[in-house]
DNA sequence: GCCGTGGATGGAAGCGCTTACATGCGGAGG
DNA sequence: CCTCCGCATGTAAGCGCTTCCATCCACGGC
């Protein structure tokens, strides 16, 4: 207050600093970013004009010199459910943790490229000009587009997406989880199964999951498409499911949320979960531990994923190798009560 | 791949189609901005160059020479729940739709401002240098902070903060949403309450919520602090309140996370809800939903904070007025069984 | 007492782009 | 046929900062 508020938005510049503190502009520089030597009574009257100024260099000036953004991207799908919040939680603060920002875009609600210049192309370009380098979830980007950002030498992580050269990559593990879950199901004595919320895109989680359950389960299991991974799109797939004829004994979700549609599916047809449906889920979000009956599912470690991908990221940046440029995360199976009865004090 | 991919990140400049196209830069900047007259032949020989080079124009370069930045970010304190989560989707989705990119900022883990140079008030001067304007959630930073950026006149909209002259403030109704959530408890004739989550900061959202509680019920509730707004910590408070010996009858929380750890605790101690004890919530959120008993709550439209947020600070940065400077969005009462038992026909 | 040396500082050239402003050109009007 | 006008384009001056390089100065060693 006892300072003149005349700092217009990006006003004052590092000149103004410089002939305040009657020193040059290169000075005022050295002293602020600690490069060079600077004498200690110059030092003081630059800083105390950068005080009385509240100086802040220009981004944008810093950055053009510079030749970098100190700025680090991500893009996903969308934040709706509590997967790709909790991933950009890890993301976020090991990004701002290393001095970068995070620019975030979700690819919700733009058209997905009919051919020519789509929306997402557009949009990941701009993003890509304002970062260093970015991380980008399986498969919110068309693929012609990953090889362009590839291309481009633009320090890039791909999560869960398929190892590709030019890029590191990271997921959580899904096969292999998917037996495990899967023969779990089968030492409940279930025989009929469906996989809800087949698996659109070849190579992306839920595909994965789907060829762990149907290696084990073979033509026990029968694939169930939903229209997203949703609450509500889950609810209304076991809806049809479960009131069709050939009723599933138990139905394995693609995830958490489907899952929990199910439940309530089940619940409206006066269907008791567990016994006489299961329902598992995956990633072992909140509500799964909360829903009644709280859901089986496998946790995946989804704020290490985040963490990782910017610390990978960063090292990327630098020009450090990455020590393993396509990293798996182990998940764990989470037994509640939605998979059947389990004997008071087993595990 | 049948170009060249000798596009290094941010590697080739205006100069460089220029001179492939055999025109100026000036040429080059009026094609592709489409300020200024540019003959048809011309233009199609800078749109090939620019094709052929996979040119796209330095962020940072059209950032100095414009003077702005085509972004605006946002400060929220985390993003575990899924409250501030819903809230950004419709900041995103809004702000990117009027093509601007969007820089998050989490204060979560940065001190809280013991005097000095504190970790906040630098990652917050950070960010309002690569923005055009700023979303601040309300007690997400000190005070002096919020006024340095009002000060600085940067476009500001404050979400759930005290109406403030030189920014837009944006909240959801808190009192009487609180006022008709407590009277609907005493119409299922409980009589000791518990308000579960007492503010911390007098005027945030909590604190409100609170003062509309107090006034219907007096001294029949008892404020009962929570060390964070978790479901972990509503499950440790609850559990010491629901142990002592005064238990209420009805628990009224702060929020919804809160609300399931209070449910949690309850089960774990053998009390039935809402037979032995009712519990209510606050915003809800998908769990509120899948919990059993389904949570009563107060809705807030968390999205559309978000994107009314947006809005306004779109307006603001476009120097237009906003129409409503401080404006307060309507929540509903959402009722579930989590508050009590109602007649099977009711509403 | 002179030169060498290194610390402190200023000058100035970019970084990549936008945008007045100047220039050049061809056609319409007289 | 000459002038005037307006469209198409180039020139160059920034935008705010970083940093290489040159300059200057004081001091210690010979």
């Amino acid at each position: 207050m006892d300072e003149r508020a005349d700092a217009q938005a990006g006003g004052v510049t590092i000149y103004e600093v410089a002939q305040r503190a009657g020193v040059s502009i290169a000075t005022v520089s050295r002293t602020l970013r600690g490069t060079g030597p600077v004498a200690g009574a110059t030092r003081e009257k630059v800083l105390r004009a950068v005080e009385e100024l509240r100086f802040t260099p220009s981004r944008a000036g810093v950055s053009l010199a510079e030749g970098r953004h100190a700025a680090n991207g991500i893009v996903f799908p969308n934040l709706s459910g509590p997967y790709f919040a909790e991933v950009l939680i890890g993301y976020e603060e090991v990004t701002s943790e290393l001095g970068r920002s995070v620019v975030i875009l979700s690819t919700k609600g733009r058209e997905p490229t009919p051919r020519g210049t789509d929306a997402i192309r557009d949009a990941v370009r701009e993003l890509a000009g304002r970062v260093d380098g970015l991380v980008v979830f399986g498969s919110t980007v068309p693929g012609d587009v990953v090889e362009e950002l590839v291309a481009s030498r633009l320090p890039l992580v791909l999560i869960s997406h398929a190892p590709m050269p030019g890029a590191v990559t990271l997921r959580s593990e899904n096969t292999a989880s998917a037996r495990a879950l899967a023969h779990h199901l089968l030492g409940h004595g279930h025989a009929e199964f469906a996989f809800l919320g087949a698996p659109y895109a070849t190579g992306d989680d839920v595909d994965l999951r789907w060829q762990g359950v149907r290696e084990v389960l073979g033509d026990a299991v029968q694939p169930v498409l939903t229209a997203e991974y949703t609450v509500e799109s889950g609810y209304q797939a076991a809806l049809r499911l479960l009131r069709g004829a050939g009723r599933p004994r138990a139905v394995i979700c693609s995830d958490d949320e489907v899952a929990l549609g199910t439940i309530l599916a089940a619940e409206e047809l006066g269907l008791s979960v567990p016994h006489d449906v299961a329902v598992t889920g995956w990633d072992d979000i909140m509500a799964a531990r909360h829903a009644r009956p709280a859901l089986t599912t496998v946790r995946q470690p989804m704020r290490e994923l985040g963490a990782r991908a910017a610390r990978a990221l960063d090292a990327l940046i630098a020009g450090l190798g990455v020590e393993d440029a396509h990293r798996t995360l182990d998940t764990e199976l989470i037994v509640r009560g939605s998979c059947g009865p389990h004997p008071p004090g087993g595990h």
